[in-house]
DNA sequence: CAAATGACGTAGC
DNA sequence: TGCTACGCCATTT
């Protein structure tokens, strides 16, 4: 079969991501901070990227620090999470998300 | 094993 | 508002 090498590390920010309600958004870095690792935002983007298609992990809630889409406009996965928080009630306009609105504050 | 890469973040100009 | 420079570090070349 496949190996999926799900440290330690990795558990608890796919924990976090997990965590992250409907309706709502994270960034890339709070979730890094949240799963007790600050400063390794780049790793949780590395993670995610990593992600097999289709997986149930909702990282779709999870964007970059100045509230936008982490990729290139109108590609397949900015499409796919555009429309996907969309649907959670999340506006979505020009790949920015307000985060002042939405952003997940525990 | 050295160098490049990347779904990032912050600071500075 | 935008760009550059760094810091960060697991993975891939």
């Amino acid at each position: 079969m496949s190996d999926t090498p799900i440290t330690e590390t990795a558990a608890r920010i796919f924990h976090v991501v997990r965590s992250v309600p409907a309706g709502c958004v994270s960034t890339y870095g709070d979730v890094a901070r949240l799963a007790g690792l600050p400063g390794r935002a780049r790793y949780v983007g590395t993670l995610l990227s990593r992600l097999p298609t289709g997986s149930r992990l909702p990282w779709f809630r999870v964007i970059n620090s100045q509230g936008r889409i982490s990729f290139p406009e109108q590609s397949p996965l900015w499409l796919e999470q555009t429309s996907r928080l969309q649907a959670e009630g999340v506006s979505v306009r020009e790949g920015r998300v307000d985060l002042r609105q939405y952003r997940w504050c525990p």
